[in-house]
DNA sequence: GATGTCACG
DNA sequence: GACGTACGTGACATCA
């Protein structure tokens, strides 16, 4: 036993960001974050566990900070203001800390209006007061004030920097900033801290600050000293802003004389009942501990290591296709289980359970599949395998809707006041809301003013898990439908079921409620379980960094961005139609003139005929339906043997498919509530990572030809705005590049030089037209994974010209062949290929025994990492985008359309030279920190009155 | 629902 | 001797 009493004060909040950038980011069984929580609880290990040591506890408490106020805010508002908010992923494991330490069965100190360190300066001031030896377990500098050696009335105070494994005692301090602990505040003072945004003297830092209170004596002194010193900028400084540090001097004080909520005596270390401790380890799947708890019978040994990769799950792992793996203990779906919520009791108690859950599955039913759109008809929610509910909002009886307004509608909650209701639930930082596809729900709940945060997705988490793995010709993969019945064994109620199909199809509002709840919280229910088999997967098949720091971020940047819209200029789309029509019909009539007869000219397999037999024009049969092709390159060939009728007809289509897919369709896309054209993004459409655009698509808007171009001018900014762009330039060749690291590549990219034209050079010895062209084209091949007969097709040689071409690149652009080599073996391995970021992309055909099938997969292999990791540049980008915006001052700035290397954006003109700097930096930097490129990404931005006008 | 074609990066 | 040849998408028209 120790003689003297050791009080150690562990600055709880400081840690926990700090475990937080320092541990990946670990989930528990259920799905919710703690790598954090991890991190703190082997740390309090520690520290309890030296109960018995020379230098350990005898008594030990956790200080947190309660909020982010104090009294500081009073005295300087602007104090810890620029401090960007937690990461969302960190916001839910704020309240297990406070769990963590009871289940320690230590005490967990904080209070309103004070901060973690004026309460730890407190007690430290007291203890050491009455003889204690105090440890603050931190590394805050602001605490470094209080280290001092203590006499034989006092105990000493010293600090403990558990992530370094050091202790601060006086020697430590004096290093650190040149003067003792009494001093560090006057130098915290003049150097200030921008973390706290506290602001010092404007230009002096660690450096200058010491030696002026070294030479000085105090802050006081020094400050007075300014009018004496010889004219310099430093003197300058200290009288310009000798209030600032004044004020600077006032904020960096420490409150020692704050009251003391729990009396010392009550810190007392006496062993770690194991109960609460055991539940709070199982409950989070921290096994290794819980099994070294177990070993040690109560006394908790100390753990070998801090390493936390194994023990985040509970035993949950996949099998080599990713599919079926022991599927958590779960019941059978039960959907008699499910509640109808009508009335607010009802609901207030179904709230209570989701924030005492903490882990919520929510569904929302719509009158359509327009988030933007649609009507909602009700909520459902999911605590736990078959604790699930359904919560009518919009229902009326069946077959009433609308004709007769005396149909009694079935029992419901207000919608309004059960949205009231839920509102703080679902914008609760403890409490987090999962989806299956959420990006819909958060659309729809946005529309009645209803936020909701933080989010986890199920569709998403797929796709950071199995992107690829579907069979061919299923689409996605990652609908809830089919995870459903390939991870949880069962077939969900379907929408046709419940709602019928084709003409006889209801609205879901018209469905009885007995049926709805059943569907509805069914999906909630299905939802909550694949979230709780899926989540525990990302960590440990490496998905977590790609979902949690690319991917989930991005869903309410995209959701916002939907909801944004873009103004597409009506009148001129309908002039543009009536254009188009007029010369449609002209050329019409010619071709059938052309023809001799009239036929669809729409119809591949007529025009075939027509062209092939009755004209009697030379071109084969493709493809197994025997069918004549009759595609562009077919046409050009016939028009350039001077088939007049080819070149009509190469019209006619142009025109077709800009009126119909483009100027109609853009015009009828408009919603008539918000005036504008809203598309839906998809985040699992690309098996790359890569976004998809439908309904409508705006990812595909003409740019290439004049008169596709005249549709691009119909995209336009209101009245007093502009719309900007701003474009990766080259950036798949640039990461291709920097993967399979081409120095004269490289090279050209730093340089800045026409990368087309550095290729032709180095290919052909000499750039005209023609050689930089058939570069262009020999890039491009690069990047898809190349083959001798596709670029033959392509640059109208023989097979064999185009493999010495090959060769030729390959010998001028070493690395390439390797990256290659190298990225196919990999896959072949693996099964999977993986961008920069650790995104991975599957190819269950890379090993087929059909050679096009094995050969498409290996070309699309070759593509995959490149493509994808272009796709998570401009996606961190994205992500970052209105955060940076706004702390310049730009938060009005709107981002509307991301088009996989271009993203578009609607700002007042006034503010197009401020927010292209920030833009550009943004997609300049997207990269890192995480990967550092050895090539420059440029960027090119243009603004004008419509889409068009920007580029 | 499959097929062919063509708009984009 | 072929796969009928570049990677990734989505929308539309036609036709079975």
């Amino acid at each position: 036993m120790a003689d003297k009493n050791h009080l150690y004060l562990v600055d709880g909040s400081a840690y926990i960001f700090r475990a937080y950038h320092r541990l990946p980011p670990l989930t528990d069984p259920e799905g919710t974050p703690v790598g954090a929580v991890y991190g703190y609880t082997t740390m309090l290990w520690k520290l309890a566990d030296d109960l018995d040591a020379a230098e350990g506890p005898t008594h030990l408490a956790v200080i947190l900070d309660k909020s982010g106020r104090s009294f500081r805010n009073d005295i300087y508002p602007e104090y810890k203001a620029n401090r960007p908010p937690a990461p969302e992923d960190l916001v839910p494991q704020f309240p297990l800390i406070r769990d963590a330490t009871r289940a320690f069965s230590l005490e967990c100190i904080e209070e309103e209006g004070l901060e973690a360190d004026d309460l730890i300066a407190s007690y430290a001031r007291k203890a050491a007061a009455d003889g204690w030896d105090v440890t603050i377990v931190s590394s805050d500098k602001d605490l470094m004030q209080l280290v001092s050696e203590g006499d034989d009335s006092t105990g000493r105070i010293d600090m403990l920097d558990t992530m370094k494994n050091q202790r601060i005692s006086i020697p430590e301090v004096e290093e650190k900033f040149g003067v003792g602990p009494e001093l560090v505040g006057d130098v915290l003072a003049l150097m200030g801290d921008t973390a706290d945004n506290i602001p010092g003297i404007f230009g002096v830092g660690p450096k200058t600050a010491t030696k002026l209170i070294q030479e000085h004596g105090n802050l006081t002194a020094a400050l007075d000293s300014a009018p004496d010193m010889k004219k310099s900028k430093l003197k300058e400084r200290l009288l310009e802003h000798r209030a600032d540090a004044e004020l600077s001097r006032v904020l960096v004080t420490l409150k020692e004389d704050c009251d003391l909520p729990v009396a010392l005596e009550d810190f007392k270390l006496d062993g770690v009942p194991p109960e609460p401790l055991a539940a709070f380890l199982q409950k989070h799947g921290f096994t290794s501990l819980l099994r070294r708890l177990d070993a040690g019978s109560g006394s908790p040994e100390r753990p070998t290591n801090l390493n936390p990769a194994k023990p985040v799950t509970a035993g949950v792992a996949g099998d080599e296709h990713g599919n079926r793996q022991d599927v958590p203990e779960m019941p059978a779906v039960d959907r008699s289980a499910y509640e109808c919520v009508q009335d607010r009791a009802a609901l207030d108690r179904w709230i209570e359970k989701c924030l005492a859950a903490r882990i919520v599955a929510v569904d929302t039913e719509t009158s359509g599949l327009d988030a933007m759109q649609a009507e909602l008809v009700g909520i459902s929610l999911a605590t736990g395998p078959n604790e699930a509910c359904y919560i009518p909002l919009a229902h009326h009886n069946e077959g009433g809707g609308g004709s007769d307004m005396f149909a009694e509608k079935p029992k419901q909650i207000d919608r309004d006041e059960a949205l009231e209701a839920l509102r703080a639930m679902l914008a609760s930082d403890s409490v987090i809301k999962i989806g299956q596809n959420i990006k819909y729900d958060l659309n729809v709940l946005a529309r009645y003013g209803v936020e909701v945060t933080p989010i986890d997705d199920t569709m998403i988490i797929s796709f950071a898990l199995d992107a690829g793995r579907g069979e061919a010709g299923i689409g996605g993969g990652h609908g809830m439908d089919e995870l459903s019945v390939r991870h949880l064994g069962h077939t969900p109620l379907s929408f046709k079921e419940i709602c019928g199909t084709g003409k006889k199809a209801i609205p879901f509002g018209e469905v009885a409620l007995d049926r709805a709840t059943e569907y509805a919280a069914e999906d909630a229910d299905v939802t909550w379980r694949l979230h709780k088999h899926l989540k525990p997967r990302l960590a440990i098949e490496g998905g977590s960094k790609v979902y949690e720091r690319v991917d989930r971020p991005l869903i309410p940047v995209v959701a916002q961005m939907e909801r944004h819209g873009i103004k597409v200029d009506h009148a001129q789309l309908a002039k543009l139609s009536g254009d188009f029509a007029t010369e449609i019909g002209k050329l019409e009539t010619q071709i059938h003139q052309d023809a001799g007869e009239e036929f669809t000219i729409g119809s591949p397999k007529q025009l075939g005929t027509i062209l092939f037999e009755k004209l009697g024009h030379k071109g084969g049969r493709k493809g197994k339906s025997g069918q004549y092709s009759t595609d562009q390159s077919v046409l050009e060939k016939l028009a350039g043997d001077g088939a007049e009728i080819a070149t009509r007809v190469l019209e006619w289509r142009q025109l077709s498919k800009l009126k119909s897919t483009y100027t109609d369709a853009l015009q009828a896309a408009i919603n008539p509530e918000t005036g504008r054209v809203h598309t839906s993004y998809s985040l699992v459409g690309a098996q790359t990572g890569r976004l998809s655009s439908t309904d409508p698509n705006l990812q595909n808007i003409p740019i290439r030809t004049e008169i596709g171009r005249q549709i691009r001018e119909a995209f336009v900014a209101e009245p007093g705005n502009v719309l900007l762009a701003a474009d990766y330039s080259q950036i798949e060749l640039r990461l291709a590049a920097h993967m399979a690291d081409v120095p004269s590549l490289k090279e050209a990219f730093k340089e800045g030089e026409d990368i087309h034209a550095r290729t032709a050079k180095e290919m052909y010895g000499e750039v005209d037209r023609d050689t930089r062209a058939k570069a262009k084209t020999i890039n491009f091949a690069i990047l898809y994974g190349i083959s001798r007969w596709g670029l033959a097709g392509r640059l109208g040689v023989e097979p064999d010209e185009a493999q010495e071409v090959i060769d030729t690149y390959f010998a001028r652009f070493p690395g390439i062949q390797n990256y290659i080599s190298e990225t196919l073996m990999a896959v072949k391995e693996r099964g999977y290929s993986e961008t920069l970021f650790g995104r991975k992309t599957w190819f269950p055909r890379i090993n087929s025994k059909n050679q096009a099938e094995r050969q498409g997969s290996e070309r699309a292999a070759i593509n995959a990492p490149i493509q994808g990791t272009s796709a998570d540049i401009i996606k961190r980008a994205m992500a970052r985008m209105m955060p940076t915006l706004d702390d310049a001052g730009l938060g009005h700035v709107k981002m509307l359309l991301q088009v996989h290397d271009e993203l578009v954006f609607e700002l007042p003109e006034g503010d197009v030279e401020a927010a292209s700097t920030v833009i550009e930096k943004v997609m300049a930097e997207a990269a890192e920190p995480a990967v550092k490129l050895s090539v420059p990404l440029g960027i090119d931005i243009g603004s004008g009155n419509s889409w068009g006008a920007a580029h």
